[in-house]
DNA sequence: ATGGTGGAGTATCCA
């Protein structure tokens, strides 16, 4: 079974991109962040044109998280236990499905903003909870296959950010954020980075200043698997091409691109 | 040249 995250910033702009590239990739699951639209505008036709069901959270134009799946949905969740809510929009940033017998999470964390921001308080509450919330389901079964996946808005290491100078005084790099996500790798693991080591392997590259072509990214999309999953995975990639732009006049592609795991 | 990208939705806000 194959599985696959990608934060598609904007459904409804990317769904060409979107539907060609799960044919192309042959993804069984694919989990999607910053769908940014509502429920009832989610573009599920063409999802269903090539055998996908698909369950989406959102209220609002901003977050929204989605899970299509060709292998069944059952057990759908919106949000999590003890999950924070800034506003009416907060669910919109985790939904669970099982997915051929895998628990996948799709999952968009809050970008923090700035050090200084409520922002970045709310992102280190919602990561805790998350952490809370994901131990009790492992203590209550060490057996589950359970995939953590999403953009993460954390590079974990030094290597997972371009130029460390930039982002000194950055969200995404800070002792905290990168605690906050060490305390959750310690249960699940990252089972991409293996298969794709650093430096210079990215997830996302910033739309403006030539990042993409200048090869200038950072690595903040992951699958982290429970142990049960993470023993299962037999290959893992970034689809770093689907950031390319495409031809003159046709619409651009997301600033991040998918990742990808294969399970046996 | 004081910008630079892109999506939401139509004035800015957000990433």
């Amino acid at each position: 079974m194959r599985i696959a995250t990608w934060n598609v910033n904007s459904i409804r702009s990317r769904i060409d991109r979107v539907t060609d590239w799960l044919q192309r990739a042959d993804v069984d699951v694919l989990a999607m962040q910053e769908t940014k639209c509502k429920d009832d505008q989610f573009p599920t036709m063409p999802f269903a044109a090539l055998g996908y069901e698909v369950v989406h959270t959102g209220v609002s134009q901003w977050n929204g998280v989605a899970i299509a799946s060709r292998v069944g949905i059952d057990d759908v969740a919106v949000g999590f236990d003890g999950q924070p809510m800034w506003d009416e929009a907060s669910e919109a940033r985790a939904l669970g499905a099982t997915c051929g017998g895998v628990r996948v999470w799709s999952l968009y964390v809050p970008n923090g903003r700035t050090v200084d921001s409520p922002h970045y308080d709310y992102k280190l509450e919602w990561l805790a909870a998350l952490d809370r919330t994901a131990s009790g389901w492992l203590a209550d079964d060490p057996e589950l296959p359970i995939a953590l996946v999403g953009d993460w808005n954390i590079a974990p290491i030094d290597e997972d950010v371009w130029d460390v100078e930039v982002f000194a005084h950055s969200t995404h790099v800070t002792e905290r954020e990168r605690s906050a996500f060490r305390a959750i790798e310690s249960r699940f693991a990252d089972v991409v980075r293996p298969f794709t080591p650093g430096p210079g392997t990215y997830t996302y590259w910033d739309y403006t200043q030539l990042r993409f072509p200048k090869r200038q990214g950072m690595r903040i999309d992951f699958v982290l698997g429970s142990p049960a999953l993470a023993a299962r995975v037999t290959h893992a990639e970034i689809a770093r091409d689907e950031r390319k732009p495409g031809k003159k006049g046709t619409p651009a592609p997301s600033d991040h691109a998918p990742v990808v795991v294969d399970l046996d």
